[in-house]
DNA sequence: CAGTGGTCTAGACCACGAG
DNA sequence: TCGTGGTCTAGACCACTGG
């Protein structure tokens, strides 16, 4: 494979790119193995550390297996990981040329009931601050919102006023994680969510639980009610 | 007496550790600019490409924001991109320890309807393949799915038999892709879905929409219905 | 313009694990 | 055991973009 000239994209992109097109067009198939990193750095004309960061890239989209001494080889199930980020509901609103504004519902103190303890791994019954808010867009609900805040690991979170800025907000800027969970599931409308929502009992919303940690423990954990038609996207 | 050098993780690793621990600390601050890679590269006694790749680590993350001359700044908003990767049916069922099985409920040519004309960018009323089928965990319906297939981008596909391999792990063997959407969201099960997966009508159902194209085009696009309980989880 | 990250190289040593 | 990928280095040139 030869590049003309001065190669606009990085070489490692290219022969990334080669790769790839050599897998799809099945000279490479699944499971097979594939030259080694020198043979394809003496192929392509770079130096090893090229095609050893090509063929990483590929990996981590997982259409490539390494492993030492075997060599590479093409996925057999080429299941590849899927990128997303939860969006910001402000921003959400905002990006559809909405008004955004959220509505603080509540704020105490409470006992986390069990669902929440095993989320965090807290012992059921600690008592947190618990939060519950409605974003708008438009004036018209969007997502409601039902938080458990852990002041252990979030001590400044006492002085903190969620009537103009979010919580989710707050926490991002004030209390940076290290790791989270996210899952995503379907739910009929509660009396409380259809109210919040404004939508009918019953009505199938997505689900979104959030939680997360920085090193001293669980930060917080969210439960994300989507109005219907909400959607969240994901790509690669 | 000596140290016993053999440092387990790579330096890249260490050094994305120390950095992470100071944002977390707040020595960095959301916004502040962090000194840059050859200063890092004096400070930690490493070359400047380990201190890129550790730093590159970072900003893929979305912990750090990377821009030449104006050097590496902390993310202001913090929102960390999430992957997760849509579980192959079979391997999701028998992680939970059951017995997967599959039923092929028709296979005909038909007509886009315009929603899914639009999702993979073709004119509507094109005739593709149209698949039906439900997947089973020890005989208990867990996922419906409905699958269009372009006979265009994957000629194979004539000679396919899906009732023994299930057509998303035919067309994960067979038909590699270079691009997919997923969305997720939520809808009352109507009639059908009701059927299929044998819960009441209305029940509230996690609804994933998957497209995939390879360089020629669409590939496939399916809509599969989750069971109540299903739940989809990703971390970060 | 010049400072900063982006990328590449040639060479080296090492760790893992298949054979 | 020893081939293969994992990682690191020191040095270099380049591309972008802020001031």
């Amino acid at each position: 494979m030869t590049v003309p000239p001065a190669s606009q994209p990085p070489k490692a992109q290219l022969i990334a790119t080669e790769v790839r097109r050599r897998i799809m067009d099945r000279e490479w198939r699944q499971g097979d193995r594939i030259p080694d990193e020198a043979d394809l750095a003496v192929e392509f004309g770079v130096a090893r550390a090229t095609v050893n960061k090509a063929l990483q890239m590929l990996a981590d989209e997982g259409l490539l297996d390494r492993k030492r001494r075997a060599g590479t080889h093409v996925t057999i199930n080429p299941v590849r990981k899927t990128t997303f980020s939860i969006p910001i509901v402000r921003e959400q609103v905002e990006a559809a040329g909405m008004t955004y504004s959220h509505r603080l519902i509540a704020r105490r103190d409470g006992p986390i009931p069990p669902q929440i303890a095993l989320r965090m791994g807290l012992p059921p019954g600690q008592v947190l601050i618990h939060l519950r808010a409605v974003h708008y867009g438009d004036g018209k609900p969007f997502q409601f919102e039902d938080r458990w805040i852990n002041r252990t690991t979030v001590p400044q979170v006492e002085g903190a006023d969620f009537h103009h800025l979010n919580a989710n907000e707050w926490l991002v800027r004030n209390a940076p994680y290290l790791r989270a969970d996210v899952d995503f599931s379907a739910a009929n409308a509660d009396a409380r969510d259809a109210r919040m929502l404004q939508v009918r009992r019953g009505q199938a919303l997505l689900i979104l639980h959030r939680t997360s940690w920085n090193d001293q423990g669980p930060i917080t954990s969210v439960r994300l009610a989507c109005h219907p038609g909400f959607v969240i996207s994901a790509a690669n």
